[in-house]
DNA sequence: TTGTAGGCGTTATCAT
DNA sequence: ATGATAACGCCTACAA
């Protein structure tokens, strides 16, 4: 019986035990044909009975991991754990593992993160609202199959793409505060890498659309803050103590808006008597009474399956790109009601 | 020059490139003895122009991978977002890459997990809030260097530990509560798997023990949910509409006192008048205005840099097992004083 | 149907 | 100081 350095039996073990050559316990474990009822049964036995399981990194080496990359700059957002959790749920049952890597900002780069995923041969990527230059992310794609997230480039040949409509997302935002009556609407939105495709600015570009249509073009202002809570919240301090102050805030996130409804308490403007708030994502927070949030559901779960189910459809074969775009979907809560 | 299937330079590439042996590159790689600085320069010069990095895989099949694995049970929580920005903070300019997997409940266990991880030849994992049992964790723990964050078992010599002191941190919140003139302190704790060295099980020792400190024996209350929002919810507005309603709710983590928060305003009653609220963990969203909560820090970044800072150690040789116990610190904020 | 042999990219041992 | 060589565990032609 071979003993091995790590302890962990390996296929040779897994032969020997069985009474049949390496080759035969491969074949079991890749499904291959060839091997006849019996001598499978004697080899599953002997995996079972040793709990053998084949070494990624041995497998590697001749193909593929069964592991997925995912990538997200930033966990701290609720929305980023739903599309983790959909693309959790989709791969139970099959042989993948998909594993979270974090580029925070400032500290490790997206970059030098998608290079570690490339070094440990992730047979796919779920690349979740990329910063970075469009070039990059086509670069990446033809090298390894990749899905993006929050990410639109629908006319991309070499990646997938699942989003929400986010232009319409912050449209139903805006045309349910216009029904309320309300014209000075303001956009709080963050600073970004100024890509095409980014969710900030196509919900930017939503809102602009949306206020043009109601015929309030000249009421268009779209302010910008760091990513940062603190930013966020003293952009909206400003806002609010403004004498033309908004009547109504549509920030580009619920994470934003979060922070405006505690900066609006702070100075003691009257949410939504004095000013509608609304955010967009829906994340769980919204819902507790202390917000109240008005909200654009962007189906962060269903982002994730989607992505999943695409990138499994990859890797067993389709060549041509698929992109996919969902519905949003408004939830009114008091931060926006006029009875509220 | 050798071509190679994934179109990647391999050592091979280098080698050839440079015009000296593999394991000259090798070498050099490792910082290894005995290469003259002409050779190393010719060969980082190489390495430089064909963009090469090392396959990890293949490093794998010889020893170390430098990976981390990173397991956690949720990630919606922003305690655990945080821990991981410790992570990757301290493991910054290492050549270690963290990555984290989740064991979604009811989903993948958490032990399919462990063996995910350990196929994958991880060079150590930092295990946070370990559900399954003690045994499960020292076996894993002698296979692979572990490092536990909210778990404790500050006996073991298997590994190292790395916590809060969770006990105390529910001390701090009752004291506070006495202080203010409040007796009837209950406590809303998790269902959990019920072991010795588990948070919630360390937070109402904490509770039990102050409470007695104080001769509240009488009115020791635990009451126990699922750990799903909605249950925490019913349990909540429960408690909250009995007729001997508690004066104060001491709630094991944040996201449950929010919850509490959100029922409280629901059914009208008064935060901080009525009853008292005070969640633990001091997560970011305690620090908003509609929240405003009173909760005890427990550092879980400093938790993330402390157990990255325990694996590095463990990776640099250290045999001897080490357990670390931080200071929590109360937060008071409007949700539990007097003027609220 | 089954087994043999070679190689994936890297590191470590041992000659030179 | 440098280079040849042998593993590591697995998969896949190809041979029997």
């Amino acid at each position: 019986m071979a003993i091995e350095r790590t302890g962990r039996p390996t296929i040779r073990t897994v032969a020997e035990d069985a009474g049949v050559s390496r080759s035969a316990v491969s074949k079991v474990l890749c499904n291959a044909y060839g091997v006849s009822p019996e001598l499978r049964a004697r080899v599953v036995a002997s995996i079972k009975r040793l709990d053998y399981r084949p070494q990624t990194a041995a497998r590697a080496m001749r193909g593929r991991t069964f592991t997925w990359g995912v990538l997200a700059s930033e966990i701290h957002n609720p929305f980023f754990a739903d599309i983790l959790s959909g693309i959790g749920r989709k791969l139970e049952g099959t042989p993948y593992q998909p594993l979270l890597g974090v580029s925070q900002s400032s500290h490790e780069t997206e970059s030098s993160l998608v290079e570690a995923m490339l070094d440990r041969q992730m047979d796919g990527l779920i690349w979740i609202a990329p910063r970075v230059t469009s070039d990059i992310l086509h670069a990446t794609a033809r090298l390894v199959p990749t899905v993006f997230v929050a990410y639109h480039e629908a006319g991309s040949e070499d990646f997938d793409t699942v989003n929400v409509d986010d232009e319409k997302a912050a449209q139903l935002a805006v045309d349910h505060l216009h029904s309320m009556g309300l014209r000075k609407i303001s956009m709080i939105s963050v600073n970004w890498p100024d890509r095409v495709g980014a969710v900030p600015h196509l919900r930017e570009r939503g809102y602009a659309m949306a206020m043009r249509g109601h015929g309030l073009q000249d009421l268009i202002e779209v302010m910008h803050s760091e990513e940062s809570a603190v930013d966020v919240g003293a952009l909206t301090a400003r806002v609010l103590s403004r004498r033309d102050r908004p009547e109504a805030l549509l920030c580009w996130n619920d994470a934003a808006a979060l922070e405006a409804l505690s900066e609006a308490k702070r100075v003691g403007i009257d949410v939504p008597h004095d000013v509608a708030i609304i955010g967009i994502d829906n994340t769980a927070f919204c819902r507790l009474e202390q917000n109240s949030l008005t909200s654009v559901d962007v189906f962060a779960e269903g982002l994730g399956e989607n992505a999943a189910r695409m990138l499994i459809e990859r890797l067993d074969g389709r060549t041509t790109a698929k992109h996919i775009l969902l519905e949003p979907q408004l939830n009114v809560r008091r931060s926006s009601s006029k009875n509220g």
